[in-house]
DNA sequence: CTTCTCACA
DNA sequence: TGTGAGGA
């Protein structure tokens, strides 16, 4: 019986996380004064701050962004290099990420390997692409 | 206890 | 970017 994926894509909805700038310092290395200097530069930015909130906020974008920053200044670059390839490197996970979110419409097990419907896949739209994985290798078949 | 803004022996 | 002050 495979499992329906769309109605549990909501578990990637990782941008209901909310972070406050002490924990997302402690999870990226990177800290609160720079996170607040970064944010002041438009490198980075909190959720919006409303009257009784005086403390910021951050969501699951934010981290991305952070943890991207954070690698690429302890590989060498400079904090606007780093930002540069963070934007970069934004567009194309959101890219990976939205290929995902879409293209899995269901999975179903088969002999201790996952068997995963990556949706029609002839113009017909009579047959279907599968992914069968197994660790790290992945085999494919229409079927 | 955590976060904020501001200033800088 | 770090640090300390003085509040919230």
């Amino acid at each position: 019986m495979a499992i329906p994926f769309e109605e549990l894509t909501t578990v990637f909805s990782f941008d209901d996380f909310v972070f406050r700038i002490g924990e997302l310092s402690k999870m990226t290395g990177v800290s609160p004064r720079q996170l607040r200097y970064w944010e002041q530069r438009g490198y980075i930015k909190s959720l919006d701050r409303t009257d009784d909130k005086r403390a910021r906020s951050y969501n699951y974008a934010a981290y991305v962004s952070v943890k991207i920053i954070k690698h690429y200044l302890d590989d060498g670059y400079t904090l606007e290099g780093a930002v540069s390839q963070m934007r970069s490197a934004i567009k194309y996970l959101t890219a990976v990420r939205q290929f995902i979110r879409h293209s899995v419409t269901s999975v179903d097990f088969e002999d201790g390997g996952a068997v995963i419907d990556l949706g029609v896949f002839d113009g017909d739209q009579q047959k279907h692409l599968y992914a069968h994985t197994r660790g790290t290798d992945i085999n494919y078949e229409i079927r």
